[in-house]
DNA sequence: CTCGGTGCAAAGCTTTTGCATCCGC
DNA sequence: GCGGATGCAAAAGCTTTGCACCGAG
């Protein structure tokens, strides 16, 4: 997937204002991350953004990696995940509808879909409890029914 | 909290009948662990179960504390949770009400919520997407808006 | 008696930390 | 130039694995 310049601009100014509200430098590591990350689509890991960018011979290290993610996921422009395995899961956010994630109990396939009824869960919720929701996560395990998915049993 | 003989019972049916249409074998230990886990509430980590085992002088090991869980899990009688933390954490789950979690993002407390609708969503899903829902996690993250929240910022 | 299960310790993986160096401000 | 950020590697923490022994069936 190419780079889609328009919104990387965009979510160059987020963060370049995160940034600067947060009294923190804005190196050129953070920056390119951000802009490796605007530039796959789907959900990838520390590792495989890690290696996807030694690849294109950019000098960065893990930590560095970690710590921008953190700093991207302060600022909303990536969401990390934690789909059951022990390997954080991450996606760009800055752009995409809001939507939560089934995945195949099968297979490990994850799917998106969207259900605005979660929200007035939310709703409910911050007002029984006296809780401002910042934000949620929503898992559905499932079993496909299709002949064709990966791992179909039997 | 002192054990339910009748709960434990139950479970240990459950779980005898698990057991056997797996040809698994009915180990004491794995039905000490069981026993543990309906002897204490809350949620726990494999750590603490472990330790509290050891603390009664019961002689278990870590691997064979991760072999059950995950044997409980699969016949519904714990559920593991990955709270964002990158330990899971686990609950005793037969004559439990079916809920979900709202973490506190202040002082990481999970308090404990009900709501039906999130059933209506899961059928939704499953119609729409030919799934068969298994089971689902549903985390709200949240700040507390009561003075007395433990980690309440300012 | 068999072979699945266990205890123990080592290994594996992901994530965090320490420290010298670098560079944004 | 100061002090935060980085790279690298070591350390830490959770979980899995290998292996010899044990004991359920």
């Amino acid at each position: 997937m190419p780079l889609n310049q328009k919104l990387f601009d965009e979510v160059s100014t987020i963060f370049t204002a995160y940034l600067e509200s947060k009294e923190l430098r804005k190196t050129p590591e953070r920056y390119a991350i951000l802009e490796e990350i605007y530039s796959t689509n789907g959900h990838f890991d520390v590792e495989s953004l890690y290696v996807s960018m030694k690849n294109k011979s950019y000098r960065v290290s893990r930590a560095t990696v970690y710590n921008t993610l953190d700093l991207l996921a302060h600022c909303n422009l990536v969401t990390k995940h934690q789909f059951g395995q022990n390997q954080a899961q991450y996606e760009k956010s800055y752009g995409s509808r809001q939507h939560d994630h089934l995945i195949c109990l099968e297979c490990n396939k994850v799917v998106e879909f969207c259900d605005p009824r979660i929200q007035t869960i939310q709703n409910t919720v911050e007002e029984l409890m006296q809780f401002e929701v910042v934000h949620h996560s929503l898992i559905l395990y499932a079993n496909c029914k299709k002949v064709n998915c990966e791992n179909r049993k039997s």
